[in-house]
DNA sequence: GATACGTGGCT
DNA sequence: TAGCCAAGTAT
């Protein structure tokens, strides 16, 4: 009952996506590169980046010699930009401590800068076929619902979700399988409006034999983004990203009108090392090398 | 466990 | 329109 391993298998084999990171030429540093650029951040606006990226940095030693300003201009719009200070810390330790090959088992790769509890995983899965639990929000609500019959995820708890994950796995495949739940996540049993009419579980699923009930946990707070202090170290940061040359304050200051605000944003990103101010005062990214 | 951390598309 | 949501991690 609830969640047949090959009935998801022959599902995806038959209809995934056709993501530029699944193909069997992409290496395990691509597949770590999707990894980190995917959090949190929808598959359309990764795939550009992606191949700019692997295009350009083909390897971690290639990225390990570029700048960080250089990383960070790449990075671009994606979001989260101490993402890609991380992957380029990761990036370094690959290169310096790994041999420049990507490390295949999950605790080596928990220890790289930026890769946590999902993306170490992820990448032992899908780079390297292992057989772990690679549990996702997407994961998370389809257990949750064909498994449990619940209408959505509660919180999340990584040693309960991978519990749960990991008595689904098959013996075999497990990588696929691990791909398929998530594409189903990702594509039918989504958060808002479910394609239920299109799902190969529709027939073993708990949601549905328990009529499908609402979600019924604790109350997920939303992030407000509209002038947070997100918002405005997005806009200083916007500011540097598109110019070569480090600029005076003056230049930053227009992007907020709350003086209190501004330098408070200005200062916790020099503390995060996204911004680094010059000898003689000027604001620029960081270009250590 | 709760909170901070970007950005933009969709309903 | 305002809010919801998107392959999380670090603290």
């Amino acid at each position: 009952m609830s969640l047949d391993a090959q009935t998801l298998i022959d599902w995806f084999a038959d209809t995934a996506r056709d993501l530029p990171w699944r193909k069997p030429e992409c290496t395990a540093w691509g597949v770590l590169v999707s990894e980190i650029m995917l959090q949190q951040t929808p598959v359309a606006r990764v795939e550009p980046i992606w191949h700019e990226w692997l295009e350009r940095w083909p390897t971690p030693s290639a990225m390990a010699a570029a700048s960080q300003g250089d990383v960070l201009r790449a990075w671009g719009k994606l979001g989260y930009p101490r993402r890609a200070l991380r992957l380029h810390e990761a990036a370094r330790a690959i290169s310096n401590d790994h041999d420049d090959v990507v490390p295949d088992d999950v605790d080596t790769l928990l220890a790289l800068p930026g890769i946590g509890a999902y993306t170490a995983r992820a990448v032992a899965a899908f780079a390297y076929g292992q057989r772990c639990p690679v549990v996702d929000t997407n994961v998370r609500r389809v257990v949750a619902r064909a498994v449990h019959g619940a209408g959505d995820a509660g919180p999340p708890s990584t040693t309960r979700d991978m519990n749960d994950v990991q008595v689904l796995l098959p013996e075999q495949d497990a990588a696929v399988f691990s791909a398929a739940l998530m594409e189903l996540g990702a594509v039918v049993c989504t958060a808002r409006t479910p394609k239920c009419a299109d799902c190969p579980v529709f027939d073993t699923c708990a949601w549905q034999h328990n009529g499908r009930p609402a979600y019924d946990g604790p109350v997920k707070v939303v992030q407000k983004f509209a002038g947070t202090d997100r918002q405005v170290r997005g806009l200083l940061l916007d500011v540097l990203r598109g110019t070569p040359d480090p600029v005076a304050k003056t230049r930053l200051d227009v992007v907020w009108s709350d003086a209190g605000q501004r330098d408070r944003c200005l200062d916790s990103l020099l503390v995060d090392g996204l911004v680094e101010q010059t000898a003689t005062g000027l604001f620029a990214l960081p270009g250590e090398h």
